[in-house]
This record gives C-alpha cells, structure tokens and sequence, in this order.
RNA sequence: CGGGAUGUGGCGCAGCUUGGUAGCGCACCUGCUUUGGGAGCAGGGGGCCGCAGGUUCGAAUCCUGUCAUCCCGACCA
C-alpha cells in the first residue's frame, strides 16, 4: 500500500475528548474517527487491524469445531418478550419502531436468535452437538460510553453458543472454548488474567471471564502469588477456625457516650478501656449494618449484616448475594418502625429472626464461635465489650458482603491478595437449560422422548480487543502493535527526495510483497524524513525499514518499533532478514 | 440519574471580564527554497462562534432557555 495513496490523515495533537492512551493513539494514528458517543467509524487501518483480529477469532473457533453465521443487528421484539430481556435489558436497549409501529430492537446480544435458530431446525440428538458462533455488531445504550473503542455504545463481538443433550457435552464445549481463548488472548499479546465470574445468583454455573489487566479496567478482580485470579465478587472468604470459650472473659457492658461510628468507639474503648497487649482497633469492633432487600415480587425485607468494623459492605458482593432481590437503604422512617434499635449502637442482642426485631442477622464468615466483639448494646451510649460469638449471640447464617481487601488470604491457601484492575475482554459461560426452556428447544433423545437442550455462551469483545492491544503496547511516540495484529508487516520510508532511492524503494517494495509481506511503503514525495519518521512511529508497525541514504551501498536501515534498535542491512539480504 | 466542566474552520486553542469588520498554531492549496527526526519564506482557501429567543444602533461577547459533548460517581461486554 503506498501512503500517497492511502485515506490517512494522522493527527499532530490528542483530541480533547480522549482521555485513555488507546483512545488518543488511535484517533491520533488514524485508524478510528469518532461519529457520536460510543460509536466510531473504522478507517482503513484501523479496519486492517479489526480484520486481523477476526481472523485469530476465526482460526480458533474453527479448530473448536465453531461453525459461523451471522444474524441480523436489527431484530423483532418477540424473542426478546419470550426471555423477558425487552424488559429486563432496560434502557441500556436500542429500541426503535418499524413504519407499522411494530417494536424493533438493535441486538445486544444474541442468545434468543441462536437458540430459536437451533430449534427451527434441529429436532434430534444426533443433530448435536453443535457450536455456532457469529462475529457481529452488537448494540448497548450505556448511560455513559467512554475510553474510545474501549467502551461504546456499538462495538464488535464474537459471540458463540453450544447446544448439547448433556451436562458431560456443555462441560466438554465449555472446556475447548476456555481453551480456545486462551490460544486467542494469547495471539492477541495482552496482559490477562482468567478470573471466576460471580458464583452467585445463576447457580453454580460455571462462568470464567478473560480480563485484560489494565490500569483503566472497569473491573476490580483479585490474584495471589500462587495464581488464584477471582472477580471481587467471587472472592470467598477464608474462614478462621473457632476458639474454645474456655476461659474466654465474660461479656460486660461499658458506657461509650458520642461513639456512633467505629472510628470514635475504637478512639474512646482505647482512652478509657485500655488492652495490656495491643490497642483496640476496628477490627476487634462488630459492626452492624441494616439494609432493606426488595424482592421481584415488589416485598421488602430487611436484613442486617454483621462484619468486622473495619470492613465497609461492598455493594457489588452483597448484590451477588441478594440476588435476584435489590438493595435499598434502610431509612429513617425504616428505623422508626423497630424502636428496639439503637442508630449508631445496634447489637445483635436484638437482631435475628429469634430477637425482639426479628431482623434477619447475617455474618461475615470471620465471626466465627469463639471471637470476642465490642459491638453495640442496643442501648444509646453503651457497648458490649467481649461479647463471644456462638456463646453470647448467634447470627442465622453467613454471607459474602464485606470488602475484599489487599493482603487478604487467598481461598485457596496460595498467598495474599493483591488487587488489580481488568477490562472484560471474554466471558465464558453455561447459560445450562434456562433459555431452551423459554423457547422450548427441545430434542428428542436416544428413548425418543423430548429433552431440553442445555447450552453454553461465549463472547470476544473484537472491536474493544483492538483498544486493549494498544493499551498494553504503546510508547510515548505512538502505537507498538504486535506482529499477529499489526496493519502491516513492514512500514518503508523513504528518507530522501532523490528519483534513484524512489526507483530503489519501488523494487524493495516488490521484493517484500512478492515474498508475501504487507508493506505500507511511505512514497510520500515532499514529504519531509522527520515527518515519516514520525508517522511510522505513531503508526506503529512493527518493522521500520528507511531507503535512504546507504541505498548508494546497497544497504538500508531495519527498524524494530518496539526496541528502537536498528541495524543495516544489505538490500540483497533484506527479504531473507524480514521473512526469518 | 447526581456532581463538575466545555461548546469558536478538519484538529488543538485564544478572544468573552469591558459589545464595535472572528484570530493563532497545526493540517490543507500554490510557488520558490529545503531534505535523516513533526522544515523556511511568500501567497491562498475554508466559520450560521452549538441552537433558539431576548437586550442593544450593533452580540462570539450581556440575559433567558435549550441541546450537545467530556470528566468524576451510580450503572455497565
């Protein structure tokens, strides 16, 4: 491709509405022009490296044995009524009419097509099973789209789907799309990590997401040294082992006046109730907070959620919890209703189904039987000192709800928690028969009768995977793309104005091309050596080769963009050089 | 949906306080010079100053409304 002739304006100055490195360097380099918010269009490089993406997803979900179709963007409501996702997906919908007033929708995601697809055509086990995948443009009105390609409105994804008769089969499809995957995200040269998706409301489903580690990911997730990688919400906690109560001291009321928070009850138990061994701190304190669950059928319920007061509940992991009920605050005129608690001093005297509110109490898995709590007396101005944990109160159970925290164990006994932030690049999941039973895919089995289908479902963010490549590969000059993605192979710049280094240049060019190597050949004619320099860098194909002045020797420049390192090389030499 | 900011050639910005012929840099076009790190000189094209009202002899500038965009948060592949 010469660059005289390619649709190319690249940019001297990051524009003012991108604030993410992916952002700027590819609207900066040319490869993407912003339409609206969250919705861009791909130029021709930019669609060069799109294609070379689709092309990774491609070879590797037909070595799964991934069959590709493609449905349409632009969908009818029914299906969606059927799942009840027009409802559920909200205003994050693109919903539109037809010129009959018949409700449409732009796809977010294709789980219904697939399987009405299936059923329209499949009736027998021996039909399965089967994978079938798509690469299309997917459609989600976020509130708020930002990070460039990163995060839009309309991006690109490969979204698969396997139908099988057993649970065995959908572990076995589940399997080779983890593995498929990983041999992706692998190509695709990012920094990642594999982490459990929340183990929560969709029953013990399997679920892995592919995270790309990145600084500006919107998810939090945990690792350890030893390589445990979990979503925070999937992080269970490691359980201590009870204390005996044998001569553990015996619970005793104190008067804490003005101590409504944790910081002001450890401030005061360490003025005027001093431990010989070590200061109070708010982990030693037993804090309880209420919340009011409401349930799909529009019941409210409160709860009340015990955890060490050091720890803040994470709205994320409770809402795991909880699910399918919502969270709401537990207000003031909530309080007024249960006079037995004390705001600021709430104990657990009164909570539990078996206490004067009849509050349901939950516990973080720390308080285990054995542990002494400074907690609330339920009584303005007092707290209980040594209360003990399976002696003095009980709880009616656990739950997952307090932050996760740096430094916290692992699960599995592999070291201490590190947090870090991921985009969500994959998701791997056993959908299992929820969608088949609403659409009634079903197949008749070896003994004729009519079973339901089980599936899984799989999605690649291809469009967002080219913006977390950049952002995990860049220089203060511009793009570093790795080779399976790059626009091209080698970039040539001619350094020079002289006809004789063109006429090299020319038969270089056609050396490369004929040994099957994609060249942007830079045969701007006036165009200034610093000034191709720099769009090569900011470009950012791997290998930089400059037709200047050694051609007269017979030697031109070979440029590594990621090192910097360059070496000449003699022309004669320079296929067998790119090609090794 | 809450908080903050900003709308001026393709891009980045100044001008607004104090109303008076719309400016700068980059990019683009022409010519000459230059040619290994975002060249120089000269000339040139391109604007409904987000939109709508209002005040005024006169509005990019003041007032009112409205729309849009960006950032933080809530939410989210």
């Amino acid at each position: 491709m010469r660059m005289s002739q390619l649709f190319l304006r690249t940019l001297r100055d990051d524009p003012a509405d991108a604030e993410v490195p992916s952002h700027k360097l590819l609207v900066r380099a040319g490869y993407v022009r912003r339409v609206a918010p969250g919705i861009y269009s791909w130029l021709p490089l930019g669609l060069r490296v799109l294609a070379k993406v689709e092309a990774i997803v491609r070879e590797e979900m037909a070595a799964i044995g991934g069959q590709e179709v493609r449905f349409p963007a632009l969908l009818p409501r029914d299906p969606y009524e059927a799942t009840d996702r027009w409802t559920e997906y909200g205003d994050n919908l693109f919903r539109l009419k037809d010129r009959r007033g018949n409700d449409m929708l732009l796809g977010p995601t294709h789980e219904e097509m697939f399987t009405l697809l299936v059923k329209d055509l499949f009736g027998s086990y021996k039909d399965l099973p089967a994978v079938l995948y798509q690469i299309q443009t997917k459609y989600r009105d976020e509130a708020r789209p930002r990070a460039g390609i990163l995060r839009g409105r309309e991006f690109i994804m490969k979204d698969s789907y396997s139908f099988d008769v057993t649970d065995e089969g959908l572990e076995q499809a589940y399997q080779a799309h983890r593995a498929a995957y990983i041999r992706i995200f692998d190509r695709l040269g990012f920094d990642y990590v594999i982490v459990k998706a929340d183990s929560g409301a969709m029953g013990g489903s399997a679920s892995d997401e592919f995270l790309a580690v990145l600084e500006t990911g919107e998810d939090t997730f945990v690792r350890s040294p030893g390589g445990y990688a979990a979503n925070v919400e999937a992080v269970t906690t490691v359980v201590p082992d009870a204390i005996a109560f044998d001569g553990l001291p015996a619970a005793h009321a104190e008067q804490t006046p003005d101590t409504p928070t944790i910081e002001t009850l450890v401030a005061h138990a360490n003025a005027a109730f001093p431990r010989d061994d070590r200061p109070w701190t708010g982990a030693d304190t037993l804090k309880n907070v209420l919340i009011m669950l409401r349930h799909p059928d529009g019941s409210t319920e409160p709860l009340a959620i015990g955890l060490p007061g050091d720890r803040e509940v994470d709205a994320k992991r409770l809402e795991v919890q909880v699910s399918p009920a919502e969270v709401e605050p537990f207000g003031e005129e909530d309080f007024a209703r249960y006079p037995d608690l004390a705001k600021g001093y709430i104990g657990p005297g009164v909570l539990g189904t078996e206490n004067a509110t009849g509050i349901r109490y939950l516990t973080d898995p720390r308080v285990v039987d054995g542990t002494s709590w400074i907690t609330g007396a339920d009584v303005h101005g007092s707290h209980v000192f040594d209360l003990v944990a399976g002696r003095d109160f009980t709880s009616d159970g656990t739950i997952e709800a307090a932050e996760v925290r740096a430094g916290d164990p692992a699960p599995d006994g592999s070291g201490p928690l590190e947090l870090a932030r991921g985009m969500e690049m994959g998701h791997i999941f056993q959908l299992g028969r929820k969608y088949a039973e609403r659409l009634g895919l079903q197949v008749l089995d070896e003994n004729g009768k009519l079973v339901t289908v089980t599936m899984g479902s799989y999605g690649v963010g291809v469009s967002r995977a080219v913006a977390a490549v950049v952002e995990g590969s860049y220089d203060e000059l511009g793009i570093v793309w790795p080779k399976e993605v790059a626009p091209f192979d080698v970039h040539l710049v001619v350094a020079g104005k002289a006809p004789e280094l063109f006429e090299g240049a020319d038969g270089i060019v056609a050396d490369l091309e004929a040994a099957g190597l994609d060249v942007l050949y830079d045969d701007r004619p006036k165009m200034s050596p610093g000034v191709k320099f720099k769009d090569a860098e900011l470009i950012g194909v791997p290998t930089i080769v400059v037709v200047g002045k050694g051609l007269a020797d017979g030697v031109v420049e070979v440029k590594d963009r990621a090192t910097g390192e360059r070496r000449d090389v003699a022309v004669a030499d320079l296929v067998a050089t790119l090609t090794a």
